[in-house]
DNA sequence: GCACAATAATTACACAGTGTAAATATAATG
DNA sequence: CATTATATTTACACTGTGTAATTATTGTGC
């Protein structure tokens, strides 16, 4: 928590307390009020409500020091949220604890090129089974979060040329009132890694964490700002090379036609879909040649290019990359560097720009979109998301 | 106003009340209470405290209509600020009120490549001249801004190598207690043209504002934040032709190489010295011969180009630009939307993108600090910065 | 095993800032 | 000049916070 300033409604108080908790993953008092900036009376008021609505818990535990704090508060794992993604060869389903359980999954493949409808069939199919699911054991999901990539709110997303009002129309419906939050892909990516394990995460301040993925997503954390204020951008889609290779935007020299997955793919002779099955590790599984090799580096190098342009319209100070590039060793890395000297006002200095890697984490979707959820779920405060003013009247209307 | 939430401390409700006013120019007190979002009746304790110390007056008006508002809201006018901009050509310092009056100006003529200590020099000696003049009148300045080319807060500028540091300690020292905001240019023009002229504005909500001078220079304007919160960059050192035309920060291909004032008057025939003379309407004055257009055609398009790419990073659908493009025809200008159309993912679409020109305002400085100065001191709820907690302690170590 | 030390956690109380609603003011209209 | 319609102020209640006093907890040393 940071940047905000004393006078706050419970709700937000709530919320502040409850998003420490989920990122400390629990913590005793002392630090609670220190991490929120309240003072421990505050706490205390806030973790008795939180707790009468057994929204936290708190565990006993012997006093680390003379005095010291004697009950470790954590978040109630018997909250139940739901997260779905979408992603180019699946769509995933699970449920899980504010703790980061995972309690149910299903995955179904899905063609990077679903259409609206088949979508609507497979998403209601995977929903029913989930149903009997939670019927069975009599849960109530408090919080659903759906992560698609290249979602924007604002902005129509020409890559996934789906209708959004008829996407947010159809899933309000399937969810009958659960709470729903939409987001991209690459937002509940950066949240998940950020903050899930605070302690591993490589970066600290805001940065600019990238996927470099089928496509090539970017997003500012901005560590200040509420999570689902992120903004989140398609770096691949920068024109690199005037008339570069052609992408599947319909433009040439984008990015991602150099550096995607699929783009990769081709260079050391394995389709996209075996590399994804093979997981994390597929590039240690392959020999690459010492030609094979250079062609990847020349990738990484544009690669640089990219994110030092996209450094002079974000100027940030630290870069996190997730996604192939985060399995090469770091002599082929050193071409993201020179790239980046390219392009970056000023060149490249180790200096000042922090460039850091973390193993993507092919597989083990739809853990990002639960988090996103938990996320969801606190940062209202663990209240339920009350219809606001408009939306009442916009339901008798 | 917007983007806030109820409670609030009495120095942020003092600031949106003053806020509103500084964007409208006076207001009658039903619009002030629902720009600000609060009841009339807080409005109606705001306005008795600032009235009180002299910040607003109201002007008493006959009721526009049967039981309407009888008295007009506006700031004082007698509350002095001082803005100061350096530019590549010159350093000005002014002094006018709230309402956007310039009663003090001085200019002075600087080179590009002015040093720190020569810029010191400057500074205290148009300073001392200042100080006369406000001290025979008996006039103290309530805050200052002062503006640079590039200026970050996170960042230090390799086209503008100053030692930051040694500026705000310097600055400081100079102005004497004088509460002082530095900024980047582009944000104080950002914000000048945006609020100080609503109505003239030709977008709304958020939006790219880019300035085409010496540099190429952009800022997203976030209606929902605060001016200072606003994320300037350096458009004009995006890389956009690989091995392109060298640029004067080390790099080739530049944006800046081939659409600054700069590279545009070599294609003219005019030295930039003298463009900056002639001041808003040079292009009118010239007659462009057929190649020269096409030559500028080019590089309108390769503005597009970079233009594109940054609304790829910073995805809004509305961009104004300011500068020599503004001063082109709109048969020169639609190079620049095949620009865009060639980079922006999804192309040009005047539907989804609204592109919008605004004359520079060569030869009004300081008028853009000077606002940026006014909105500082309204921001700060008209009360004196007082010096933060750390601050305080800072004087005594 | 017990008093003590040291800090945690709770609670009573005062204070700031807001909104609601009642009271009062203002000016055009007929 | 009363009426009308809205603006403006004021009294009061309510929310949420911090301060400081109070109570709880547990390791340490005797």
């Amino acid at each position: 928590m940071s940047g905000r300033i004393a006078p706050r409604s419970r709700k937000e108080t709530r919320a502040a307390v409850l998003e420490s908790l989920l990122r400390s993953g629990g913590a005793f008092r002392p630090l609670i009020a220190r991490d929120t900036q309240l003072t421990e009376a505050s706490v205390s008021r806030i973790l008795a409500e939180l707790r009468s609505e057994e929204i936290v818990e708190e565990l006993r535990r012997p006093a680390p020091y003379v005095g010291g704090p004697t009950a470790l508060v954590t978040l109630s794992n018997d909250i139940p949220v739901a997260g779905i993604e979408l992603s180019n060869n699946r769509l995933s389903f699970g449920i899980g604890g504010l703790g980061g359980t995972v309690d149910y999954v299903e995955r179904l493949p899905v063609s990077p090129q679903l259409r609206q409808e088949e979508f609507e069939q497979l998403f209601s199919d995977s929903l029913a089974t989930m149903r009997r699911w939670t019927g069975t054991r009599g849960i109530a999901i408090r919080q659903a979060a759906f992560s698609i990539p290249g979602y924007s709110r604002t902005h129509a997303n020409p890559i996934f040329p789906w209708d959004m009002e008829r996407l947010s129309g159809f899933l309000g419906d399937a969810l009958e009132g659960v709470p729903l939050a939409i987001t991209n892909s690459v937002i509940a990516q950066a949240a998940f890694h950020r903050y899930s394990n605070v302690a591993a995460y490589p970066a600290e301040g805001d940065h600019l964490f990238l996927f470099v993925g089928h496509g090539v997503a970017g997003v500012v954390v901005n560590e200040t700002a509420p999570i689902d204020a992120f903004s989140p951008f398609e770096l691949g889609h920068m024109v690199i090379e005037r008339g570069g290779l052609a992408c599947r935007c319909g433009h040439k020299g984008c990015l991602e036609a150099y550096t995607s997955l699929r783009a990769i793919s081709t260079i050391v002779g394995v389709a996209e879909s075996e590399v994804l099955q093979q997981g994390d590790r597929f590039i240690d599984l392959l020999d690459l040649g010492r030609d094979i090799r250079e062609r990847l580096r020349e990738r990484l190098f544009l690669l640089g290019l990219g994110v030092g342009n996209a450094l002079n319209l974000h100027p940030v100070s630290s870069v996190v990359i997730s996604g192939w590039p985060s399995l090469m060793s770091d002599a082929d890395r050193a071409a993201i560097s020179a790239g980046i000297d390219e392009s970056l006002l000023g060149g490249f200095d180790a200096e000042r720009l922090k460039l850091s890697f973390i193993a993507p984490s092919i597989g083990n979707d739809p853990q990002a979109a639960l988090y996103y959820a938990a996320h969801c779920f606190v940062r209202a405060g663990g209240l339920e998301a009350k219809a606001e003013p408009q939306a009442v009247l916009g339901e008798n209307a």
